[in-house]
RNA sequence: GCCGAGAUGGCCCAGCCCGGUAAGGCGCGAGCCUGGAAAGCUCGUGGCGGUCUCCGCCUCGGGAGUUCAAAUCUCCCUCUCGGCGCCA
């Protein structure tokens, strides 16, 4: 959530964002209206309050007819208050709503566009490899291979869920591995969290209630499946407040991801787009000043992931339309898959400045006399293991059917060098 | 799942029985003192709002209730720590 002063003090700069983030700005309006008139309410509702503590102070000391006369009078007082407090409750709701649904402002050096079209491609890299043979489809590819399942992870699970058997299972362990050390390196430090995760945390990162449809809710112990490393990663530090020294902080994680895509249609063949994914996150806590910066070294950080594994790719910046919700910047990772000739989001990196901080509370001291800030808060995947995997499967395939194994992942897989 | 103990500002802790508007310590900072430092002494150190060198309100895990008045009494909930039970 935004700083609520940030808006009271330039309400036309927020209007012209949510114009460039293509929201409109009835949220903006409501808020103002609210606010105004919470503040006209709050100043007389503790005009009131103070004359009402002065009562009962002063109540302490009567006695009798004097005492009841004085409590009648109070009464009145209290009355007021409590219509006031009613009436401000109302317009704090309102506010609240309000902000909660104002997205993150962009940083300056985000283009301002309408869509994924207007999205700027940063650069291409990597070599597109030349077939001398037409490359096929990673759903084709494993099936052939005998190292995916689709009937039976329906069997088991339903549409979405898929099983790899074999060298599928064993090739996705070793991606695991290879992307934790890659980060360990790097110089996060590996979390393993629960996958299980409670309300507050969900509220915490801003994916309840925005994104309430599109994870698994455990009803009756009011839990939620872990839609991304982000949210436990980053609810670790929720309601903590650190010491300068401490900063920054940087963490990677693999978890499984479970995602409902209710309403998804598209990528319903194969792994592009399922229901549970593992994924290998990176999170980031910065002191304010550093977090943009930082971005393009967890960026990086991610490349090197891409870079190790020699598959091609390109890093698109997002635009103020395409970007989330919470992002105040953003990059996207894309990788070829030559199969189906096209490009998949395997990582998004973003800065979130202080919006998921604020939200969760996670501060810190910039000196020990001053009073504490709201960190900055960024994450990355690095990588999405589904997708990844297709990339490798296709970009590695060979003509008699077979799948060459990338050099850095064979120490995880016993040098073995070739599947098939 | 059962029984008991607990949750108080960045940290520690008093107050609770017996209701009157959060004491003290640590840490940190400013000042005094000093050749300099330590010690000592004084002041400051949660959030919100305003007419913003000042004033007011709110805040004792969360919520509801009783009361003129709740950290304090009553009820519900959450979490932590013990003990018992169950169990990979």
């Amino acid at each position: 959530m935004l700083d609520v002063n940030i808006i009271r003090q330039d309400p036309e700069m927020i209007r012209q964002m949510l114009k460039n983030r293509n929201y409109t700005d009835d949220k903006l309006n409501s808020f103002l209206n609210a606010d105004k008139e919470w503040r006209i309410l709050t100043d007389k509702g503790n005009a009131l309050r103070k004359k009402r503590n002065d009562f009962s102070q002063l109540i302490s000391g009567l006695k009798g007819d004097e005492k009841k006369k004085a409590i009648d009078e109070m009464r009145l007082v209290s009355d007021e208050i409590n219509n006031i407090d009613l009436k401000l409750t109302e317009l704090d709701d309102i506010r609240n709503e309000c902000v909660l649904n104002i997205p993150n402002i962009p940083h300056a050096s985000v283009p301002t566009g309408k869509d994924a079209d207007d999205n700027l491609i940063v650069g291409e890299y990597g070599k597109k490899r030349k077939f001398d043979f037409e490359p096929k489809e990673h759903f084709d590819i494993m099936e052939s291979l005998d190292i995916v399942d689709f009937e039976r992870g329906v069997k088991i699970s339903g549409s979405g869920f898929y099983v790899l058997k074999g060298d599928g299972a064993r090739l996705e362990r070793a991606l695991i591995n290879y992307m934790l050390d890659v980060h360990r390196i790097q110089g996060y430090k590996e979390i393993f969290t629960p996958a299980v995760i409670n309300r507050n945390a969900v509220i915490g990162t801003g994916q309840y209630p925005n994104l309430k449809d599109d994870m698994y809710w455990l009803e009756r112990d009011d839990m939620w499946l872990n839609p991304t490393a982000e949210v436990p990663v980053t609810n670790l530090h929720r309601e903590e407040i650190f010491d300068r020294n401490e900063l920054p902080i940087s963490y990677t994680a693999y978890l499984p991801s479970f995602r409902r895509e209710a309403g998804k249609r598209s990528d319903t063949r194969g792994i592009v787009r399922v229901h549970q994914f593992n994924k290998v996150e990176m999170v980031k806590f910065v002191e304010p000043e550093y977090s943009i910066d930082m971005l393009d070294e967890l960026r990086d950080n991610a490349e090197d992931v891409i870079r190790g594994l020699e598959l091609p790719y390109r890093v698109l910046l997002l635009c103020t339309g395409d970007m989330s919700f919470a992002a105040s910047k953003c990059f996207d990772l894309e990788l070829y898959a030559p199969g189906g000739n096209r490009w998949l989001e395997a990582s998004s990196c973003s800065c979130f400045t202080d919006f998921q901080a604020r939200r969760a509370h996670i501060k810190y001291r910039p000196e020990p006399h001053l009073k504490s800030e709201f960190i900055h808060t960024l994450n990355g995947s690095g990588l999405a293991l589904p997708r990844t995997m297709v990339a490798v499967l296709e970009n590695y395939q060979n003509k008699d059917g077979t799948v060459t194994i990338p050099k850095v992942l064979r120490k995880y897989m016993q040098d073995q060098e070739i599947i098939g």
